[in-house]
DNA sequence: TGATTCACG
DNA sequence: GACGTACGTGAATCAG
């Protein structure tokens, strides 16, 4: 039944690069069991396929399909401009043998699979669409590259498979702010750093766009470029003519490649049922050879027998039903309500996520709560929604119709929130645990999908739910700017009309739980689940505790040194404009550098990558010998940090009910286990300079109370010690010798007793130096000392401790081999850079040595803090900060000692016993009415 | 928004 | 042989 292309026929053209790529990243790395074979690509591939194949019933089913792939890397476009594309990414090392394979899938499910050496697949859809345009038919082009939108109209569409949309001309207007016929031209102006296309340089789509439409076309454009009425872009353009013309050719898409099939080749043909189950068999995709089996109404073929290799390595991938925002339930009534919490009940778990007004959670209200039980089966709660204006335009302040009443809903949603036997899941749960102990719920217990993320792959992305679903589930969740908007004209949740926020808000609940249910097996599978288990899951509650609390910040203090800072920097810039000669922005970077080494004439100006001097306080310092002005500019940045950072915005952040300050800490913010402290960072309060230090006065204990530190004493040094073997450092740390002074003893023969200060601080700079994966460069520039002489520091240490080169070398193999590094308690850093050529890879390498020490200190302080609850439970004390190896508390005056003991036992032995470290940890404390008194 | 600078461990 | 180099963060500011 051959069938002549012409009207009525519909030929769907797939771009299979898109697919792969997709496909790629949207899965963890699987590997075929039988010989590690990685196929996540091609199971992901073999996936859309099916579900593009299943969706094609009905009446606007093709009539001709075709998967289009490129082939080659290099095409007629590099011969026109030979950085076409230069700055891609090289195609990641495990997705290269499975290019081959996803041609032969294509071909097991009896597709067109066509190709052309030297083109890019773009040529060969542009080719066929115009062919089957010409001959009367109908063309859908799946994907959703902008480059293809060219093609668009005179029936031809595009269609993005992963959203379900269609783009049509309209579709094409909106991105590009003109028709298809003229994108182009919009192109070509507008250039693309992804293809590395020039375009012209400060235009982007939005003014190429006005142009075009103003002149019709770029070749209009540029022949009446003189006619510009703004001098910089009338300048671009013609000095760029030349450019913008080449770019044009590079995105103009070839209606002529020389086809050696024809439209009639493309024909729809049922796959061979033998064919396509012996290709997913061989490539042993269980799930999916039983389902197209079942539906094809045959037995599967028997899996080949493996025997595992290195325990297995390839889960089947959690099947799921789309997500669809729009089959979500809006729950208004009890009984609605009610039904959902007998089926948590059913489970056993469920995933919750909660409105609200804003982001800080000690300020903002509660407006809904979502619940997901299974995939796709998700509701919205909503509790406090503003209802709406006559016209419906604007929010009022009475509650939406249509909502239960607050208390009626937390009421029945408490027992099952604080029930032991219900698991709650959620994406950053200590956000919704916040929020719900404010309303009186203690949920517990957690599972968390961000922090299994973290676990699983630090280092590797980052754990926010956009991310997360984007890679995990192939899925962009609907942006919370689509509903809040953006800017000064932003709303807060309670302003978002129901229906609205029910597709948001429950989509985000069936997120959490389809990621829960792809992540969980994958912590076993990676050997994480220790780590998600003991170091991640436990602390998650205990921060939430130590933000509640917060700490107490006087604000006049705050003030009276804000206003003294002014003063200061007001005598000081007066200063600096007479130096100068002239008035300037001190605090701008760039007139300062002007000043500096153009006006003044002094030596030593360095231009960065921008083309602006360097200015940094190093630099600064070296001219500061020879003239006063940089002298004064180091005091009134110091200063303005204080100031902007601290005194002025300090006082921002004391929350007007509890009068303390509350930061954030961020579980999953650093690569290496350490936590993050944000809003404000309670981390980097000053300590260094003495000025600096008095701003640690203004934190201070209530009435009664006392301020309590405890600190590590040399705890990454230690651990360094003892994960690199080196008895001479062990045995100075056993004997509680100054473990610099040690240093330099054993590098440069001095005696302890004859050690001088100078030369223990060069120990001390070595020392560090190797924690950061030293070099001659770097040492030389910390001590100010010749290049050399610092090399040969370092060639004595490694010659008088071997063990530390030895270290170094085996942490950067078991990085390259592994793709990631690890701590003593398990924890993965990934260090995907490490195999790279050029400077990345430095970076990379240090890192790697740094991450197992840094990480394994992180380690150990979450260990503590994990302990500490139930350490200083009945003792009157609060955990309230940590900074890295230290801890805060505020503990009453009488109780000082009791709660110094039980904390500082926890803190030294808090590595054991799941490790045992060679050396002792040593935990210095201090007390006091303040921070500065405490430290 | 990105670069620069600087506060901390 | 040249090149560019300490590790990990967050916040404020300038400039385009």
């Amino acid at each position: 039944m051959t069938q002549q292309f012409g009207k009525g026929c519909h030929l769907h053209l797939i771009d299979g690069s898109a697919f792969i790529f997709r496909a790629y990243h949207a899965l963890p790395p699987l590997t075929r069991k039988s010989d590690g074979l990685p196929i996540g690509a091609v199971s992901g591939f073999c996936n859309m396929l099916h579900r593009y194949v299943e969706g094609n019933t009905g009446p606007d089913a093709p009539t001709h399909v075709a998967v289009i792939f490129d082939k080659g890397s290099h095409t007629f476009r590099n011969d026109l401009y030979d950085l076409y594309k230069a700055n891609r990414e090289a195609m990641p090392e495990d997705l290269r043998p499975q290019i081959p394979l996803t041609r032969r899938a294509t071909e097991a499910f009896n597709i067109a699979c066509k190709e052309l050496e030297g083109y890019e697949a773009d040529d060969i859809i542009a080719t066929l669409s115009c062919q089957a345009r010409d001959a009367g038919g109908r063309v859908t082009i799946i994907s959703s590259d902008k480059d293809l939108m060219q093609l668009v109209g005179g029936g031809v569409e595009m269609l993005d498979a992963m959203k379900n949309t269609r783009i049509d001309v309209e579709g094409v207007e909106a991105k590009f702010g003109v028709g298809p016929d003229r994108v182009v031209d919009v192109q070509a102006l507008a250039g693309d750093s992804v293809d590395n296309v020039p375009g012209a340089p400060g235009i982007g789509i939005k003014t190429a766009a006005l142009l075009i439409n103003e002149y019709g076309s770029l070749e209009d454009l540029l022949d009446r470029a003189e006619e510009i009425k703004q001098p910089k872009r009338r300048q671009t353009l013609i000095e760029n003519r030349e450019q913008i013309e080449l770019s044009k050719k590079l995105v103009q898409l070839d209606c002529e490649t020389p086809l050696d099939f024809t439209l009639d080749d493309l024909e729809v043909k049922d796959p061979d049922t033998e064919t396509l189950l012996g290709f997913l068999n061989e490539m042993e995709f269980r799930t999916l050879t039983k389902r197209i089996a079942d539906q094809m109404g045959v037995e599967p073929p028997a899996p080949p027998e493996t025997e595992t290799l290195g325990g297995g390595d390839a889960p089947e991938q959690v099947e799921m039903p789309e997500i669809d925002p729009d089959s979500y339930e809006t729950v208004t009534t009890a009984d609605q309500l009610q039904t959902w919490i007998d089926r948590i009940y059913e489970r056993g778990y469920v995933a919750i996520d909660s409105e609200t007004t804003g982001l800080d959670e000690m300020q903002v209200d509660l407006v809904g709560i979502c619940i997901a039980t299974d995939p796709g089966q998700a509701c919205y709660v909503p509790l406090t929604h503003k209802a709406a204006e006559g016209d419906g335009l604007f929010a009022t302040e009475d509650l939406a119709e249509g909502q239960m009443p607050l208390n009626e809903a937390l009421d029945l949603l408490k027992p099952v929130l604080e029930d032991d036997a219900i698991l709650k899941i959620g994406q950053n749960m200590k956000y919704d645990a916040k929020i719900l102990k404010r309303y009186g719920i203690s949920v517990a217990p957690i599972d968390d999908t961000m922090l299994m993320s973290y676990a699983l792959n630090a280092g590797l992305h980052t754990h926010g739910m956009d991310t997360l679903s984007d890679r995990y589930l192939g899925h962009q969740p609907i942006p919370i700017k689509e509903l809040l908007g953006s800017g000064k004209s932003m709303i807060t949740f309670d302003k978002v009309p129901v229906d609205k926020a029910t597709r948001y808000a429950a989509e985000d609940a069936d997120i959490t739980l389809r990621l829960w249910q792809t992540l969980k097996p994958q912590l076993h599978v990676k050997k994480v689940t220790t780590v998600y288990e003991t170091l991640e899951r436990p602390l998650s509650p205990v921060l939430a505790q130590m933000e509640m609390h917060g700490i107490k910040v006087d604000r006049d203090t705050l003030s009276r040194m804000s206003n003294a800072f002014a003063q200061k920097m007001a005598g000081l810039e007066a200063e600096i404009h007479e130096l100068a000669g002239e008035t300037f922005n001190v605090g701008s970077p760039k007139q300062l550098g002007e000043i500096l080494f153009d006006k003044m004439g002094l030596e030593g100006g360095k231009k960065g990558k921008t083309g602006a001097y360097a200015t940094g306080a190093d630099v600064l310092e070296d001219l500061a010998t020879e003239h006063d002005l940089p002298a004064r500019v180091l005091d009134w940045r110091q200063l303005s940090k204080l100031k902007s950072t601290y005194t002025d915005s300090l006082q921002e952040h004391i929350h007007p009910g509890t009068g303390r300050v509350h930061t954030s800490y961020v579980q999953t913010g650093a690569n290496t286990g350490r936590l993050a402290s944000t809003d404000p960072n309670l981390q980097n309060i000053p300590v260094r300079s003495e000025e600096g230090r008095r701003i640690r006065e203004a934190f201070i204990a209530e009435e009664g109370k006392l301020l309590l530190s405890l600190d590590y004493s040399q705890i990454e040094l230690r651990i360094l010690a003892h994960i690199a073997d080196i008895p001479q450092l062990k045995e100075a740390f056993a004997e509680g010798q100054d473990i610099h002074a040690a240093t330099a003893s054993e590098m440069f023969g001095v005696p302890l007793d004859e050690m001088t200060p100078e030369v223990r601080r060069q120990a001390k700079a070595i020392n560090f130096g190797v924690i950061y994966g030293i070099s001659g460069f770097g040492l030389a520039r910390n001590l100010r000392i010749p290049r050399g002489e610092a090399q040969g520091f370092i060639d004595r240490y490694f010659e008088r401790f071997p063990g530390i080169k030895d270290y170094m070398n085996s942490t950067t193999e078991f990085g390259k081999a592994n793709g990631y590094v690890a701590t003593l308690f398990g924890r993965r850093i990934h260090t995907p850079d490490i195999a790279a050529k050029g400077p990345r890879s430095g970076f990379a390498r240090r890192a790697a040595i740094n991450a197992p020490i840094q990480g394994t200190a992180a380690d150990i302080i979450r260990r503590a803090m994990i302990r500490m609850p139930e350490a200083i439970e009945g003792l009157p004390a609060k955990m309230l900060l940590q900074v890295h190896d230290e801890l805060i508390f505020e503990v009453d005056e009488s109780a000082v000692e009791d709660v110094t003991a039980a904390a500082r036992k926890v803190m030294e032995s808090a590595a054991a016993p799941a490790v045992k470290i060679d050396v002792p940890l040593v935990v210095d404390a201090g007390h006091g009415k303040n921070w500065a008194e405490a430290h």
